[in-house]
DNA sequence: AGTACAATAACGGGGCGTCAACGTAT
DNA sequence: GATACGTTGACGCCCCGTTATTGTAC
């Protein structure tokens, strides 16, 4: 279905893709939180569609959640473990290990889905002080004006 | 109408309250986010309630928003003019000036305010997917245990 | 033979954590 | 005089930004 065998990326593309640097792709690399990707013969990297993808995620539990990259670390191995299972569907392979599995990323998105519940919630309130500020500031400056009006300044 | 002349608070009971170390709300004086406190004869830092709260804001734009403590220090002030603005309210001094304050704080309130609206926007997204992401996972894990039942372990 | 892009190595900065050595007393 | 709490350094870690130097070619 799916045709064009070089759908291969330079670090270059995929740093302007997802806004991070080519620093911060290689730093990533080097710290697992993502494979190293394969080489052209020159040593250049040659990166995927998925590997843009999960570089997206990245970002979003870094920047949203505010996790660190330890903490990221840990669930996107999880994820490995899904991308496996998946792969491995149709060979039924050890069944209660699988479950075992699947078990253990549940538990791991159930955790990131309580952190965004709670931050989503922290977060209506904080827009809603803001508007109620904002309501504030708009009436003194009304009243300044009216104050201006009656006495003028020179 | 209050009463209780020593509402002064050590440093440990600030940290306890506020959920930071004693070792932050040092940082953050150093770097001017909170104005230095009183002290005590022998140099321990006194602190007010109002020092709490404040704690408690910069510790929202922190970890809400994701704002580096050099941006947060520009809100801290612009919130220091309203101080001012607020307490000066009678004496009408430079109405002028109190225009331009005030117009600055609205500035401030609403790039906030955008901040704020994108974020939860953002904070919604993830977490649909997050429960898309679950309801797969317990389908799979049902069918898995349907396997189990037609071809049982050993 | 020049330009654009990439590679590794190394130093720097923000936001604290974590001692260490020493002084105070809600 | 022992205990809990506080004070100012100073060094270290994380997450990259930023050169600098050298190699490669979507």
């Amino acid at each position: 279905m799916s045709e064009s065998t070089e759908a291969y990326l330079q670090i270059g593309e995929v740093a302007e893709r997802t806004g991070v640097t080519q620093r911060t792709l290689r730093f990533y690399e080097e710290k697992g939180l993502l494979r190293p990707p394969s080489r052209m013969d020159g040593g250049f990297r040659l990166y995927s569609e998925d590997d843009v993808t999960r570089v997206a995620h990245i970002r979003r539990l870094q920047n949203l959640l505010g996790l660190t990259l330890a903490e990221i670390k840990e669930m996107v191995e999880a994820e490995e473990m899904l991308q496996e299972l998946k792969a491995q569907y149709r060979p039924e392979a050890d069944v209660s290990e699988k479950r075992r599995q699947l078990h253990e990323a549940i538990g791991v998105v159930t955790r990131q889905h309580g952190i965004v519940s709670q931050k989503a919630e922290q977060m209506s309130e904080m827009k809603e002080q803001m508007e109620e500020r904002l309501r504030t500031f708009e009436r003194w400056m009304t009243e300044l004006e009216q104050m201006e009006r009656k006495a003028p300044v020179a």
